[in-house]
DNA sequence: AAAACAATCTAAACTTATTTAGAATTCTTT
DNA sequence: AAAGAATTCTAAATAAGTTTAGATTGTTTT
């Protein structure tokens, strides 16, 4: 069993003290509770001399509070989310709570379950989720009701909620802008199933919306939804078909980097050479994979980093003032785009 | 505060039980201790009914078990760790345990605070960690003797340890047999310091050891070593340099997909065609990047999946037997070629 | 009918911290 | 010198479970 752990009783044995009086002091309540200068000198000493970490459970079970936020994400082995999660976990470590990052690989079901067991039990003081879950019902219930919640990359319309999110709308709308700009009329929208998320359904006002200034009507054969669950599969597919059809199209905007890749493997696949063709490719979300490819991939960025600090220090702020019924806050971050002008290997 | 949480004793009081008798059957220790069936239908169905779920501090502080277990990887962000997490997890969950994942940013120091604080204070009931640390001398000590630790991707050679790994000197061995067997005489293997890394010195080993079996003499110039932090400079310095050497190199092996993305993003930089100068490119470590870049990428893929579920699973049996003083297990796991013969864009 | 035994359940101790209410001591003030 | 105030500290309650030791009650045995 190792070493027994130094507990706040064996300092205040050694000591002649109570425990109370040790516990004030490492706690940084000397001062508070009049404890003298001299005694709370000892105190330290001692503690760092026996090596004492308090026990976390206790102190927890004690409080209420376990210093421990919750990072529920779809996948985490989507560089999106562990990108966010690095910076998110870095934030708070900074401010001291640790950082318990779990990944729901787009289950509603698992989600519920993890929120449950994070959240309802206090387990964790705060919640940063990328949801999967198609309405705010779920984080409507009794329990919920005033436990910090930060919605991120995702949110629910249905629900006045805290988030943190990228401008979806105004990255859509300024790379199909810059789509037309480049001369094209007939571009090729790749959504992804289940398109309900809020990311998704912004970008597609953002596409259309920017089609609209130019007067250029939107066809429905160029928005096409791509299952989650078979996409290699379905872009062939669908692609294959839409390439057939007598108008033709200039342009392929897929509207998530895993379209994006899916569309790669197909043009390799198939033998199919964008740039010969004369059709530009664009995709939402920027991945280091983009910087190698041919075609070059005109893309939206998000600001990763800044997702992830903001998003912690909201969740901080949330758990600070948990009685105040603050107004809700919605952070909106500018996205970038990436033009990448020249072919890299021709 | 949202609404109270249902205790054992609210339980207990419903059905005029003690909150003991209610502990028990929850445990499903009901029939251990005698409890009638009939009891124990009635609490199952009180509990059920009035939500109850345990406080898992209350029975961390009690058991000393906490059902969690700690995940530390170099980075987080790098999609070899942040694959495993999502297998290790996965496992974990399907076995009632949860995880902490965090990133240790390659930095020592921040890896010792976090095992400080998970593994010494008996946070977590087991570690599993891809350790940045040079030697086991900190995993000595008296504190974390007899804790669960299982060692991925990359062990301590001065410490008896339980680790999962792939075969990293087979992996490479495999790789470098496979180069010269298309007519490589002049492989120039790019590592990446800190190289002291048990996963880097086997790749070097497997990397000589073929060498030696074709009786080609290994040439100093043949290996470099890239700082890890100024990765993409170091990369182009010493390339350029080896380039100009009148020995020509007819074969790249970058030592893990860092290097590898550095050297695609140097041979744009300064347009050089692997293929037109009879250059083959090769890595350890693959990555989905390389299934769409120029030049085609003969890599070493390891086993993700696996490792992550071995991993899950020894921590586990090190909680189950952590009296028992069972030998330390070495899980070393096969890797695989994967050769890409066309080029996807000629 | 008393003793022995099994079946079923419970009171109290225990885990380790934090917090409340109040005790002991010293210092002022009248 | 006694009362009041300030300073410094502590005993005990508390958080919410699990576990130990033992109490009931009922049944069987002699």
């Amino acid at each position: 069993m190792g070493i027994k752990k130094t507990l706040l009783e064996d300092i205040a044995k050694e000591l002649n003290v109570s425990k109370t009086l040790v516990s004030m002091v490492i706690n940084g309540k000397g001062d508070a509770y009049g404890i003298s200068k001299k005694t709370q000198e000892k105190v330290l000493a001692k503690a760092g001399e026996m090596e004492y970490t308090p026990n976390v459970f206790a102190r927890a079970l004690r409080t209420g509070k376990s210093h421990l936020i919750g990072l529920l994400v779809a996948d985490i082995s989507n560089p999106f989310y562990s990108n966010i999660a690095k910076y998110v976990e870095k934030e708070l470590a900074a401010k001291g709570y640790n950082l318990m990052i779990c990944s729901t690989d787009e289950n509603v079901e698992r989600e519920e379950k993890l929120i449950s067991l994070f959240a309802e039990q206090h387990m964790i003081d705060g919640l940063i989720i990328a949801t999967t879950n198609t309405s705010g019902e779920y984080f409507k219930k009794e329990r919920l009701r005033n436990f910090p919640i930060v919605f991120i990359d995702r949110y629910l319309p249905d629900i006045e909620s805290n988030y943190v999110v990228a401008n979806n709308y105004q990255g859509s709308f300024e790379l199909t802008d810059l789509l037309i700009h480049k001369g094209c009329k007939n571009i090729l929208a790749l959504n992804i199933t289940p398109s309900h998320i809020s990311s998704l359904t912004e970008r597609v006002k953002g596409y259309k919306d920017a089609l609209k200034k130019y007067d250029i009507p939107f066809k429905e054969e160029n928005l096409m939804e791509i299952s989650f669950n078979n996409i290699q599969k379905d872009v062939r597919e669908k692609l294959l078909k839409r390439l057939k059809q007598s108008n033709k199209i200039d342009a392929i905007y897929t509207l998530n980097n895993h379209i994006a890749t899916a569309c790669l493997n197909v043009f390799n696949e198939i033998g199919f050479d964008a740039k010969k063709e004369g059709v530009l490719f664009a995709s939402f979300d920027d991945i280091s994979l983009f910087d190698f490819v041919k075609p070059n991939i005109i893309s939206v960025s998000q600001p990763v980093e800044q997702i992830g600090i903001e998003a912690a220090n909201l969740a901080l702020q949330l758990i600070d003032d948990r009685d105040n019924i603050s107004s809700v806050k919605k952070i909106v971050l500018p996205t970038s785009i990436i033009s990448r002008n020249q072919f890299l290997n021709t």
